[in-house]
DNA sequence: CGCCAGGCCGTGT
DNA sequence: ACACGGCATGGC
């Protein structure tokens, strides 16, 4: 028998895991039919509602702008009007149009050929190119070309920070300890594939967080716990004003 | 009407 | 290394 110690945060991250496994089952994430759906979708979904996307991919699809032919094919200024539903247009579409142009000069306009590429020669290349932060990087790895990387994001920062999973000062160096916390999770169990394991982690957080996070700073009926409070962007700058 | 959404980037400490 | 404001639009 083991003297009973408190659980590391990444035993803990782990738990909350299966508790939330056990309240919402499986997600099959993403909600795309192509891998270069799940580009556009990582893209317009930077700090924007999911709901403003679909209609942003909906125009898309009209248009014939949902493939790479379609992408590459469209004027500049089209593109800007077909995902103004989604905001930030004159941002997102220069930095889609971007994403074309270095899968046709640097991997023979391929997406298969850009996916066989090794993760660590993929990730640095995504951070680079205008618009691609860590988030939208590990976001694309991880749903559209299949590598094994853990996505981290505002949902997970919430929870590791209402449950005492990481130090207080969030921020930049904040995403690559979430992502680190992750990997301790599921380092163990290589049966699985850690593709299918961080995939279903990040989409049971986003469940979770869409369902207790978000708005209600007290959480009611949340798997995890009912009796702590979630750290929303209200509860924040609430601190802030003392 | 006000707040927020599945971030990222440039600028200022 | 962080903090902060801007970026645009639509849902609730």
């Amino acid at each position: 028998m083991k003297p009973r110690q408190r659980p590391s945060p990444a035993q803990r991250l782990r738990n909350m895991h299966g508790l939330l496994e056990q309240a919402y089952g499986p997600q099959h994430w993403w909600p795309a039919e192509t891998p270069f759906e799940v580009i556009l979708g990582a893209y317009l979904t930077q700090n924007t509602a999911w709901k403003a996307v679909e209609r942003s991919l909906a125009n898309l699809r009209q248009a014939g702008a949902l493939t790479l032919d379609g992408l590459r094919s469209i004027a500049l200024e089209d593109l800007q009007n077909l995902i103004r539903p989604s905001g930030f247009h004159t941002r997102k579409a220069p930095a889609l149009k971007a994403f074309v142009a270095m899968l046709d000069r640097e991997f023979s306009s391929s997406l298969d050929v850009f996916a066989a590429s090794p993760t660590a020669t993929l990730r640095p290349r995504l951070l680079a190119l205008p618009g691609v932060g860590p988030e939208t990087a590990d976001a694309i790895l991880l749903y559209a070309l299949n590598h094994p990387v853990p996505v981290a994001d505002e949902y997970l920062r919430r929870v590791a920070l209402r449950h005492r999973l990481l130090a207080p000062p969030p921020g930049p160096a904040g995403y690559d300890s979430l992502v680190d916390l992750t990997r301790q999770a599921f380092a163990v169990d290589p049966s699985v594939s850690s593709s299918r394991l961080f995939n279903q982690f990040h989409a049971l957080t986003v469940a979770v967080g869409k369902a207790h996070c978000a708005r209600t700073p007290h959480c009611t009926g949340c798997p995890l716990a009912a009796d702590l409070q979630f750290v929303t962007p209200a509860v924040v700058k609430d601190a802030k004003r003392k």
